[in-house]
RNA sequence: GGCUAAUUGGUCAAGCGGUUAAGACGCCGCCCUCUCACGGCGGAAACAGGGGUUCGAUUCCCCUAUUAGCUACCA
């Protein structure tokens, strides 16, 4: 067989070899231990919780140390592509913080370009290249096989319990006479162009992965389709081209491509190139509520997994950072909470500190570390955030919310604690913390969330002597003194110990008394401090809130 | 079915042949306290099962179970 013959056959518009592109795209100057990482989806238009975790890793693998991260879309199925996906892409991920350097999106004049271009569809030339300079040296060829051929052989070997799949005696088109082939051609028979390969069953290979270490796996003895009938490249001979030319050195990529590592490893060696370094990552999973089982979270079942989903219901992406690291890099939480000072992008992030197995993703887990890096922002810093939220998600009662800032800016102090000991841990994401304290803003609406333990004359009693009594301007601690005033009127302990030393002498105690009020207050049984919360309102609402309870 | 990987409390996880088997979240109790939150103290809770190897296995090997992934002209 002459098989530059038949590579010219094949790619007569070929004229471009393999050295061309090597030196085109030359090695890249890097520091020390600078690693080049990329995120390469599909341009669906869908980005989700999982592939954040992953671009986060790839991000923090190249940016440590000062290498590259960029985008690269692998839009090789058609059907898949979807208008605007690739600023979607960026424009979420920038707004968890992730940046990319170079790639899909960037201008195509710039350096930022200098390895593209980055949409596989405008790269078949290259592939074209490669897969010339393979058929050229006899490791592939051309396969006519049809599908409903290629589905009676897989039946065949599925009886006889065979492996599948097309290699060896199966591999039908291996065969094929140059005259067959020309003849083929000729009549226009579809064809797709398959690895000639030149594995063996009996051999394994093995290599490290970054993540689960030293890893065995039997040769491919498959002959994968390199080329698809409409000349587009599959994923493997596109992620072998891709990340070599764009010199790439680490592989960050979701576990189900382990098994399909031997092919890739055949793609190198066959080609010519270095292999990078692998990193397969676990997936996160959830709870599955039909079966109880684990299972890998899942675009169509699990609406948390959208991106959009923690937007809406305002979670502030450095909280959705902060919890991914702590998934990410096991000892990460450590370092956090040591070096509570430090960006987090100081943290040494390492590859093998990396979960082999899939985490759960854990809701509770997550809010309460919402609750911990809220409460370390300043109330301006919350303001804004909850500023933005509530202008993309509630504008209306944004209007609300937001008409007088000073009130907003309070209420923040009050909630975060800002100016006490230690700061209080209420606020977890957006629309949870509009909920938490909405009674400032709905007026008479209020709805009580809570309601009165005590009968309606105890409540009738406590409110009357309360309005009686209050004044303005009486500081905390005045005004805390006359609910203890009335609580001794009414028969309840102003006095814990004394109340705890012996509770049947009293029909309650101060908080007793203070409760009532809260209620009627707020419509909420907890609260931070009364007081406060009454000087934020104003008299007349508070006077308002109690006159419609009595 | 075949191939591969994984398996430490409810969850996330340290651990790399000898430990009273860390820590975090959640849960429970107590303290602080006008409620809540914060904070402090304490508690319940784990090496999937069975064989080896070894003086000694959570750690190494094998088998079983379970879970996940792959088994496309999808990625």
């Amino acid at each position: 067989m002459n098989y530059n013959k038949l590579a010219d056959m094949l790619f007569p518009n070929v004229t471009n070899t393999p050295e061309f592109y090597e030196s085109k795209f030359i090695q890249r100057k890097l520091p020390n231990n600078a690693q080049v990482t990329r995120m390469a989806p599909s341009p669906t238009g869908f980005i989700h919780l999982g592939n954040l975790y992953s671009a986060l890793a790839d991000e923090r693998i190249a940016h440590k140390n000062g290498g590259v991260f960029y985008l690269r879309i692998e839009d090789t199925d058609e059907k898949r592509k979807v208008d605007g996906a690739v600023e979607l892409i960026i424009d979420t991920l920038r707004y968890f913080d992730i940046e990319f350097d170079e790639g899909a999106g960037f201008d195509e004049n710039e350096e930022t370009n200098a390895y593209g271009p980055y949409f596989q569809r405008q790269r078949v030339d290259i592939y074209h290249t490669y897969a010339k300079n393979l058929v050229a040296k006899g490791l592939a060829y051309p396969c006519f096989c049809t599908e409903e051929e290629l589905d009676a052989v897989r039946k065949t070997q599925e009886e006889q319990k065979e492996l599948t799949g097309y290699y060896g005696k199966y591999a039908a088109c291996r065969e094929l006479t140059m005259e067959e082939i020309e003849a083929n051609l000729l009549a226009k028979k579809p064809y797709v162009l398959r690895l000639c390969s030149q594995g063996s069953p009996e051999k394994e290979i093995t290599f490290v992965d970054a993540i689960k270490g030293e890893i065995k796996l039997p040769e491919n003895i498959h002959d994968i389709v390199l080329l698809k009938r409409d000349g587009i490249p599959t994923y493997h001979f596109a992620h072998a081209i891709d990340d070599h030319l764009m010199r790439t050195t680490v592989v960050v990529r979701g576990g189900e491509w382990l098994a399909s590592a031997p092919i890739h490893y055949e793609l190198f060696h066959l080609l010519g190139f270095k292999m990078p370094k692998y990193a397969h990552t676990a997936h996160l999973m959830k709870i599955d509520e039909e079966t109880g089982g684990k299972r890998k979270l899942s675009k169509r079942k699990d609406p948390e997994l959208s991106l959009d989903y923690y937007k809406k219901d305002g979670y502030h992406p450095y909280c959705m950072k902060v919890y991914l690291m702590t998934l990410l890099n096991s000892n990460f939480e450590e370092w956090h909470e040591k070096f509570a000072d430090k960006d987090i992008n100081e943290f040494p992030f390492s590859i093998d500190k990396m979960n082999q197995s899939g985490a759960l993703f854990d809701k509770d887990k997550l809010h309460n570390i919402c609750k911990n890096e809220l409460s370390k922002l300043s109330e301006n810093e919350v303001y804004d955030f909850l500023y933005q939220w509530a202008s993309d998600y509630e504008p209306t009662n944004k209007e609300i919310w937001f008409a007088d800032k000073e009130k907003m800016l309070s209420i923040l102090r009050l909630y975060m604690g800002v100016g006490m000991k230690r700061r209080r841990k209420d606020l977890v994401y957006a629309k949870q913390i509009f909920e938490l304290f909405s009674y400032f803003f709905d007026g008479s609406k209020m709805q009580e969330k809570d309601s009165f333990k005590l009968d309606i004359d105890e409540v009738h009693a406590i409110l009357t002597k309360y309005l009686e009594s209050y004044n303005h301007t009486d500081d905390n601690s005045i005004w805390f003194n006359k609910l203890k005033d009335i609580a001794d009127s009414l028969g309840y302990a102003s006095d814990m110990k004394a109340y705890k030393a012996s509770p049947e002498k009293f029909k309650g105690n101060v908080s007793d008394v203070a409760e009532v009020i809260r209620i009627a207050v707020t419509g909420r049984a907890n609260t931070p401090d009364l007081w406060t919360i009454v000087h934020i309102m104003g008299e007349a609402q508070m006077r308002e809130r109690i006159e419609t309870v009595l």
